[in-house]
DNA sequence: ATAGGGTTAG
């Protein structure tokens, strides 16, 4: 493009921006599409003015009108560039949008748009993002097909959808996707590595953690604060608060310096560990040294503080947040909310309710599943079970949670029957029953007498390959072997964990 | 321009 043109193009663009800015409706882009094909003889230049009007729309985070002018542009034939539709590939992958996603790729291959490997890398994260794993190998596919060879960047990505995404043997398959990059010539990199610490760590795995970080230095690879940080979290969960500590100092004495999130892993270990006096005076330590603290750093200190029972400490630590200019967020009212309904003030708990429906941040799935929590353990069941529509007109799914918690209700209402209706609801609705599905379930049939019915969950669960838990064991040997029922599953399978 | 870490509910 010639010296000329650019300056042409760079009055264009902030032309665009300026019509994105105040006038830009679905509406406008279509005229305003027509007018620039009835009234340029230039094809190449309207190619390229639709390619920044749709970069200008994602910019200015309008992804709808973004995804009109690319439909606009292939109505009319204009190739856009794999840069500009790459750019609004991520904001979906942003956002959670994959069915736009999936249909911008589909049409970048039908219009022929060169897709290149940020292209397929990108879609392949959102895929991974999403859980669809299987869905994310045929795009890697797809590449290798277009004489792409799989970068350490799409391993790397395969390997976090493995990683992050529930399921036994998850690491097992993230182990063998490294396996297979080294056997390819793909060095794993730094993030290869942080990847697997916060997988194995996530995993109860510890251990294992920092084996693969001990591999990661051998390697030469210089571990970040990212790498201390995924094992100080990991260390912390597991109650080794001591560890983790001793870690900070590696950390600092190799020259790394702790960030936010490190001291919000520690605080929130503190506070698992019923330490609520440790995680408050290590708020104070990092705010007398000058370190910003996030507003996740104050939910942890207000449901430290609710899990406490101290709602008037929760109540000021909240001032404190707003005085210092951070916004409490959606986990920052289901704390407080939580913590109110535990103490039985629902008055208290509604109020917040309330709050959050005029001016507060939007109620999202754990608020639905505290409200239908409290009212279930208030022996209302059947009017929680009607929060789910609300929850559907508000665009919320439900989650495993929010089943699960149903479930529970009607057990503890004493009519599993019903219980056994959310069981289906759940099923319908496409979420598979997991372990604590069936652990509230077996007991609840058990508290109920109906100790063959639970057997017979038992037995479902197992052939669905769900692996029991200590619960389940607890439940098994509470509920059914002290009132002299002996479950006829395999013996093994309940030997081996005791 | 694409990949990695911290919070709430069962």
């Amino acid at each position: 493009m010639s010296f000329a043109n650019e300056r042409k193009y760079s009055k264009i663009r902030s032309s665009l921006h300026k019509f994105v800015k105040h006038g830009g409706k679905p509406i406008a882009v279509s005229s305003f599409c027509n007018a620039l094909i009835t009234f340029s003889s230039n094809l190449c230049a309207v190619r390229v003015i639709f390619d920044i009007l749709m970069v200008t729309y994602v910019n200015n985070g309008n992804l709808d009108l973004a995804l009109e002018a690319f439909k606009r542009a292939g109505d009319y034939g204009f190739k856009l560039s794999a840069r500009s539709c790459n750019s609004m590939l991520q904001m979906f992958v942003k956002e959670g949008k994959m069915g736009n996603v999936e249909f911008v790729y589909k049409e970048m291959v039908r219009r022929r748009i060169m897709v290149n490997m940020i292209t397929y890398n990108t879609v392949i994260n959102g895929l991974c993002k999403a859980g669809k794993l299987n869905k994310a190998g045929d795009i890697v596919e797809d590449m290798k097909v277009c004489g792409l060879a799989p970068s350490v960047i799409t391993f790397n990505t395969m390997i976090d959808g493995c990683c992050k995404k529930g399921g036994s043997g998850k690491m097992y398959k993230a182990d063998a996707l490294l396996k297979e990059m080294v056997e390819k010539r793909i060095s794993p990199n730094e993030i290869t590595y942080n990847i697997l610490i916060d997988g194995f760590c996530k995993d109860c795995n510890v251990a294992a953690g920092i084996r693969i970080f001990k591999e990661m230095k051998e390697q030469g690879l210089r571990p970040s604060v990212i790498t201390y940080n995924s094992l100080i979290n990991g260390l912390c969960n597991d109650g080794n608060i001591d560890e983790a500590m001793r870690l900070r100092d590696d950390m600092v004495e190799s020259g790394l310096e702790p960030n936010i999130v490190t001291y919000n892993a520690i605080m929130h270990g503190l506070s698992k560990n019923n330490m609520l006096k440790e995680t408050q005076e290590l708020f104070d330590d990092i705010v007398k040294q000058g370190v910003v603290v996030n507003v996740i750093t104050f939910n942890i200190l207000i449901d430290a503080y609710c899990k406490a029972g101290n709602m008037d400490e929760a109540v000021s630590a909240c001032n404190l947040m707003l005085e210092r200019m951070v916004l409490p967020n959606a986990s920052t009212y289901n704390s407080l909310i939580g913590g109110y309904f535990r103490e039985g003030n629902t008055k208290a708990a509604h109020e917040l309710l309330d709050e959050m429906k005029e001016k507060g941040p939007r109620a999202d799935v754990v608020t639905y599943n505290i409200r239908i929590d409290a009212m279930c353990k208030r022996g209302e069941t059947r009017k929680a079970v009607k929060l789910l529509d609300e929850m559907s007109q508000n665009g919320l799914n439900p989650s495993h949670v929010t089943y699960n918690v149903l479930v529970a209700g009607y057990c503890h209402q004493g009519i599993p029957s019903a219980a056994l209706t959310v069981k289906r609801r759940m099923e319908r609705e496409g979420k598979r029953p997991n372990v604590v599905t069936y652990n509230v379930l077996i007991k609840g049939f058990c508290e109920n007498g109906k100790l063959e019915d639970a057997n017979r969950f038992l037995n479902e669960m197992l052939e669905k390959g769900l692996v029991p838990n200590r619960t389940t064991y607890d439940i098994i040997k509470e509920e059914m072997m002290e009132k002299g029922f002996f479950p006829d599953i395999d013996g093994h399978l309940y030997n081996a964990s005791f």
